[in-house]
DNA sequence: CCAATAATATACCGATTGGTATATTTTAAA
DNA sequence: TTTAAAATATACCAATCGGTATATTATTGG
């Protein structure tokens, strides 16, 4: 059973991670948080040690939730060239369902912390080496199962899909128009039918 | 001949506009921009009539710069495709030279003003649409050329490349690691080689 | 039901925020 | 050289910042 505590700190996360996510470390203040909430300061500082933390948990947070439910769907297939096909699949719907988490966290996170807070830029840089490690590991998968050529260098794949993505995400989101990342899908399925494919 | 405010005009952006582009919007200080600049309020708000217009001409001041530096790159050819090229290896040279203006002023700038403020936001649209544009026309002039195939939608294609790039300038930022934009590049060139040449 | 403790609210701290009104200095025309 | 205007510096404003010490309220074991 969960102490009151543990309850008042995860609603505290639900509440407070779309807002950090949405604005940033240093634009998101204390009274901000406590007015979404509807907690004080109390409340706050005694589940958390300081602002920083927060923020850390926070991100954390909504990487876990976006985590499980890519997750969740590459389980639709057992076939890890399929899980590739799954993988841009998932990001077709990426900019709606992100953005109930107020977008995402690795771009936002990423180019927020950059040149402000070294230890939130380090959580954002385990996430995604943990990302490309996990899509690396789907390619070699595949070239084991002779599904992938194994002309194809790995984790240099998955650093390029990734690449792609986030850009998809940050044109999707700044010009807000979907238009990038259904077109950037769309050209991921064709490299992955023409360029890997054994 | 430059009266002395618009000398100190183009001064404090020039100190200003790296340290907006680094920071963000809301975690830049009056007071950090006046250490900065060694000047005091009364310099900045006589020449800038608040804050917020004043990081609106320090990320025009930033985009003028590398516009500029790009279109001298291109002007190396005057053949839409060999353009084209010259626009990846701009690229490749991308990291180190925007550190210098803390930054991709578009990722940056685009990240930070999504959500939090819309005046900002609309430059950061007007610049890549501007961007992409320009690509555009040359892979247009490079269609009447004959130099690239008639298949070719040159705006969705325009718009595939700057997306492309800039998830290679996010990655390379919050990596801290040159291999993505050298590899979007490498990737770059081959589209251009087997996907638009005639 | 009581008491100990856990959890939250309140009140306050010094420091800093963006912005302004005014004083001072610098510049340039006469 | 004088003087009006332009440019910059100074001093100040109320509001807000992150954080803390303490008071109050809920919770739970005995």
């Amino acid at each position: 059973m969960l102490t009151k505590s543990q309850h008042t700190t995860q609603y505290i996360l639900e509440i407070v991670a779309p807002i950090f996510n949405k604005h940033g470390y240093a634009a998101t203040s204390l009274s901000d948080l406590t007015s979404a909430t509807g907690l004080t300061k109390g409340a706050i500082y005694g589940n958390f040690k300081n602002k920083e933390e927060l923020a850390i948990a926070a991100f954390k947070h909504t990487v876990k939730k976006l985590m499980s439910l890519i997750a969740e769907h590459l389980n639709q297939s057992d076939s890890p060239i399929q899980k590739l096909y799954l993988i841009a699949d998932f990001y077709r719907n990426y900019y709606k369902l992100s953005k109930t988490y107020g977008g995402c966290p690795v771009l936002n996170i990423g180019v927020d912390a950059n040149n402000q807070n070294s230890e939130l830029l380090e959580k954002v840089r385990i996430v995604i080496e943990r990302i490309q490690d996990q899509v690396a590991t789907i390619i070699e998968d595949g070239i084991e199962a002779g599904e992938i050529s194994t002309e194809i260098n790995a984790m240099q794949y998955a650093k390029r899909l990734d690449s792609m993505i986030q850009g998809a995400i940050f044109m999707t989101y700044t010009m807000d128009d979907d238009f990038y990342m259904h077109d950037s899908m769309n050209q991921i399925e064709d490299m992955i039918t023409n360029e890997l494919k054994a």
